[in-house]
DNA sequence: TGACTTTTAGAAAATTTTCTGAAAGTCAGC
DNA sequence: GCTGACTTTCAGAAAATTTTCTAAAAGTCA
């Protein structure tokens, strides 16, 4: 994989050190500038992976960088991570309306920054792939649109809330591969939830009575006892 | 499994014991000390696994104990968890390259606390299981899925308890090597039990009896006498 | 060979883990 | 602010594993 340049936009110079060194440290590439002119100047001239935004700049403020960078032809695609120093609800929701991909309120955790980054990465990847590789999942008649977030159980869709297809996904993609439940938890829910693991027991269950023919002998979902769950390895 | 060791730093002795006592509940072994000097000492001389570091300490500080850490070759890699008091203090500490692992403000609460200690080590033995690369161990016939959790005979999987599964694959994982049954039980019971136990034994026989074909002469774990038990070497 | 120690064996008891149904809590949309 | 869908927590039941127990077999050494 070649290395992805982010760039990181900020008016404190040491939330901009913090970024650039947790992230050089993921093996990214990692450009700071201070101003949003700045910012779009250098996304029109390099090749920028991903942005990290900070809602309040100085001039041209955050939203309204990232209001031209979604109307810029070239650049419109590019993922866009901002950053709110208030984690009140206005903002959040105002930001995501104006197109960001994901926001981290501040202060952050360095797990929360590094997790996020990627999952916007890996969205984009995927979108890219898309069009040649499968965008679903088939087997034993049980269908996962990836794309579509629809599932089919012999060609009969089935209803699955978010947290039931993000699971299911998950375990479908690497079948065989024995999830525990801690790690289940922090892959699924967010990087910064503390919860109970039977939480997954009890969204395993709703799976499985949507898609599982015989209860007591699941087809799909695995019970590992000891260690946590798997999908089915053909 | 094998018990881990944390490292807790803090000048509050209070503190100090909160951390001990509710970390020692989780089942880690729990070194206390309240400067940074006796830190560090502890960690050039000891094994330890984590290090829960609080920011405000008298003469060197938190962060300085973690620059410390950070630059010794021989514990640069220990994850640290820094403890900031006051929510400001987390926002300054969030704006340094300190290179934490993770943060935790106090007044924390004792679940958020040992979710992330669990995280954390989790993810360094994470890391190490990659760079093995390895997804099962096979030998004779024997195949034993690291991830999958799945033990398969000529082909046939077999299925393996818990405890049956990581003894089996500490003993394939060493062939040759003899572990005696205390270091068993360290290491995959994680107890220092005083006295006779026959519990080693007894797993022992319930996987030959899954996995050896002639039980009087058994192929794949041998006994040694008076030692205790290896696996086959080739 | 005989006395002693160690290992194996089967089965019962104890403990742990998972499943289940129900209730409580959250959150977005009306 | 209310409603309904979804998520999370809880507690008891069920299932499976782990540990203990007792007896017997096998190995060791003088």
């Amino acid at each position: 994989m070649e290395k992805k340049t982010i760039l990181a936009v900020d008016d404190e110079v040491h939330i901009l050190e913090l970024l650039k060194y947790n992230l050089e440290t993921n093996g990214y590439t990692v450009i700071t500038v201070e101003t949003g002119e700045a910012a779009l100047d250098l996304l029109s001239n390099e090749k920028i992976d991903a942005v990290l935004l900070d809602v309040m700049l100085p001039q041209i403020d955050g939203l309204e960088v990232l209001r031209r960078i979604r109307s810029t032809e070239k650049i419109k695609k590019i993922p866009v991570i901002l950053l709110t120093a208030k984690s009140d609800e206005f903002d959040k929701v105002l930001g995501l309306e104006t197109g960001a991909d994901d926001y981290i309120a501040k202060p952050f955790s360095i797990r929360e920054l590094q997790a996020r980054v990627k999952a916007v990465l890996r969205r984009v990847s995927e979108d890219e792939t898309v069009q040649i590789e499968q965008n679903f999942i088939s087997t034993h008649g049980l269908e996962i649109g990836l794309e579509s977030k629809i599932v089919k159980k012999d060609g009969v869709p089935i209803e699955m809330s978010l947290k039931e297809f993000e699971l299911l996904k998950l375990l479908a993609e690497n079948p065989g591969k024995v999830y525990s439940r801690d790690v289940l938890l922090e892959k699924i829910w967010s990087y910064e939830y503390i919860g109970e693991t039977r939480t997954v027991d009890v969204h395993i269950r709703h799976i499985r009575k949507k898609i599982e023919q015989d209860d007591s002998n699941p087809m799909f979902i695995k019970t590992v006892r000891g260690f946590g769950y798997k999908f089915r390895e053909d």
